[in-house]
DNA sequence: TTGACTAGAACGAACGTTCATTCTATTCTC
DNA sequence: GAGAATAGAATGAACGTTCGTTCTAGTCAA
């Protein structure tokens, strides 16, 4: 009988973005090694069977949710890059993007920037050769030949531009911080930019 | 009879600092999870019932390396502090120690860096809470005081400092790099004294 | 009726840990 | 100084558990 389930969605796609979504939760509270399929059975009400066909296992969950990830924050660079001119204003946006993703998404924060994906998914590149990661380098290379940028490796700069705002998001996400995140922003963009600016 | 051992040395040091040396490469190289108890045994020529013995199971390996890391990082920087009297020639010598630590024993850094210890350590606190991180926030405080760098947040200021070149190791860790990592010492150095400067 | 989907019991391999035993070097006794 | 006694160290087979995966039976919509 149907009874058990009257009042719970049982559509494919709703049962793949419960599987994701408690997926994501447990991957980052606990880590992916220490999360079962059965865990992430249990705690999205789903069959392992029904995770299985799914995602082929659970590095097909852990794979699906990174390139899910990857996708969206490439089309959230691409609208920054559509909507600002400059490479000034450009990067200014993407500190915003980064530190406001982290308030609203922090799990997908730190699944992105804080998790060990070779780790779990072998044949995967390292995140910073990943295609928002060069989007920004290629920003940073192209504000230095407008001249808004010091003249130097793009590695180095891009490194030193992001570099603070990404520790300061990890420091948040390792509950550490004293104040709350936002407050943060405006001097560590400050500082970043004043690293590579042409003054 | 001794035989089948009597060129290699069983002292109890000996025995605890082959596994430790091994557990660290295994770790670093497949990570914590991906390593077992009877690799690291394997690997360090040692019986996984010494391993017992001398740390009381994986995570005590672990746990120790960890330590032993932490309290020779706050060697090496308290040398610092003790022979350099500025905040700019203190933090430049620390931007060096790290650069050239990740050259000479890469897999110490990454183990510090880039582990994340949370997941087999689960009572130690976040990386950035450890000793050696505090005293880097401590300096930079004082060089705020003594007008060397810009009045803001500490916590930012530590940050942006230092996250060029955390980045950059990192990278250099994950083999993205196109230069040997020294080269890009005193660029990174550059941006981020610059950062945090006061003119 | 078919084919996509779900369910959860069952499976086998791998893991961390334990333990009874053996080895080795040092200390004690006479 | 020879031999017994002791304690720390080393061994690896065995154990119980957990895990990722598979499998078979069943459900439901079209």
């Amino acid at each position: 009988m149907t009874h058990a389930n009257r009042d719970t969605q049982r559509t494919p796609a709703h049962t793949r973005s419960q599987v994701l979504a408690h997926a994501l939760n447990l991957f980052t509270g606990r880590g992916y090694f220490n999360t079962s399929v059965h865990d992430i059975a249990h705690a999205s009400k789903v069959s392992v069977g029904s995770i299985y066909h799914h995602f082929k296992g659970k590095e097909g969950v852990a794979r699906t949710l990174y390139e899910e990830l990857l996708v969206q924050m490439t089309e959230e660079i691409t609208y920054i890059m559509r909507n600002h001119a400059t490479a000034r204003s450009r990067c200014r946006a993407i500190t915003e993007l980064l530190f406001s993703m982290t308030i609203e998404t922090p799990e997908t924060m730190e699944f992105m920037l804080y998790a060990k994906h070779r780790e779990f998914l072998p044949d995967e590149l390292p995140i910073c050769s990943s295609k928002p990661f060069l989007m920004m380098n290629e920003l940073v290379a192209q504000g230095m030949e407008a001249g808004e940028i010091l003249p130097m490796d793009p590695t180095v700069a891009t490194a030193c531009l992001f570099g603070g705002s990404i520790r300061l998001i990890t420091g948040y996400l390792d509950g550490v911080l004293e104040q709350p995140l936002p407050e943060y922003l405006e001097e560590t963009w400050s500082c970043g930019w004043r690293a590579v600016a042409v003054v």
